[in-house]
DNA sequence: CAGCGCCCCTGCCCGC
DNA sequence: TGCGGGCAGGGGCGCT
């Protein structure tokens, strides 16, 4: 569910409810996270205020003046905002609470997600240090893909899922940017024109942009509590579309797996 | 360093 | 209807 339009999402919708309020209670009702949730959390977020609240790739950064509570959303996590007395969903792990009577809720079923606390400036942090740039900045341009592409052999797809590439550009992008821009996923990076890069690099943006638009009815699914964006679902034209017919010329939509990832395209659009 | 496979975990869907 | 296998939107890590 967290594609970097949901994040985004997600970011907006709960920034006004938490930020400038007094951390009264911190809850960590199971550690297990893709990394174990540090113990003394409570220790530096208890009766601080989160001043601020961004997004860094898929990576949600909560600063408040000792530090960064860093939260990552992995393959099926969810952020939401309670009442301080409703009772649990099987799967929230994580809970702060607020002086104004929210709380926040991490809910992750298969807890591939991450709740981590830094004092370092978030740059410097080991997970964020290398990250590539935002797909929707100038930083991300025909230019300098085409330049960090030369001398690779990797397949495309596999390039610009690469977060020191450019970050944010999940399996479901990756298909739909290349189907977009007539790029078949196989192609080595290295091998591939400005020209094409120009195409590719426009389609992602134009991609995430109106996914990003239509964020807010995807998070109001999503809270809803299946999980299931089925609005978003509409708009894409290969992914979870294999033997259907391509959109431009009907040929069947081809499946294959690469780098173990699930890899819809059309074997005619596509070269 | 580049590239690749593995793995963390639960839920769901499909075929038998 | 029950059960086993495969697969899922992420991404760090360890090995070659």
């Amino acid at each position: 569910m967290p594609e970097l339009p949901e994040v985004e999402t997600t970011l907006r919708g709960i920034s006004a409810h938490i930020l400038n309020t007094t951390i009264t209670r911190v809850n960590i009702r199971n550690p297990k996270l893709r990394w174990p949730v540090p113990a003394s959390l409570p220790d530096y977020l208890l009766q601080s205020q989160f001043s601020t609240i961004q997004r860094r790739a898929k990576y949600l950064l909560l600063s408040c003046e000792s530090g960064t509570l860093i939260i990552h959303l992995g393959m099926s996590g969810s952020l939401r905002i309670v009442s301080v007395n409703e009772s649990y969903d099987k799967h929230e792990h994580f809970e702060l609470c607020f002086a104004n009577g929210k709380a926040l809720r991490l809910k992750d079923p298969r807890r591939f997600g991450a709740v981590l606390w830094t004092t370092e400036p978030v740059t410097q942090y080991p997970l964020l240090q290398h990250l590539g740039p935002e797909p929707l900045s100038s930083d991300f341009n025909p230019d300098y893909l085409f330049k960090h592409s030369r001398a690779r052999k990797v397949s495309i797809k596999q390039f610009i899922m690469d977060s020191k590439v450019v970050v944010g550009i999940g399996n479901i992008y990756a298909n739909e940017a290349l189907f977009a821009s007539g790029i078949n996923p196989k192609r080595a990076a290295g091998r591939i024109s400005k020209a094409r890069y120009e195409k590719l690099c426009a389609a992602s943006k134009t991609i995430l942009r109106q996914a990003i638009k239509q964020g807010g009815t995807s998070l109001k699914d999503f809270t809803g509590g299946d999980g299931k964006p089925g609005y978003f679902k509409q708009e894409l034209l290969v992914y979870g579309r294999k033997n259907q017919p391509c959109t431009q010329c009907g040929h069947n939509l081809k499946e294959i797996r690469l780098n173990n990832r699930s890899t819809v395209y059309c074997t005619q659009c596509q070269k």
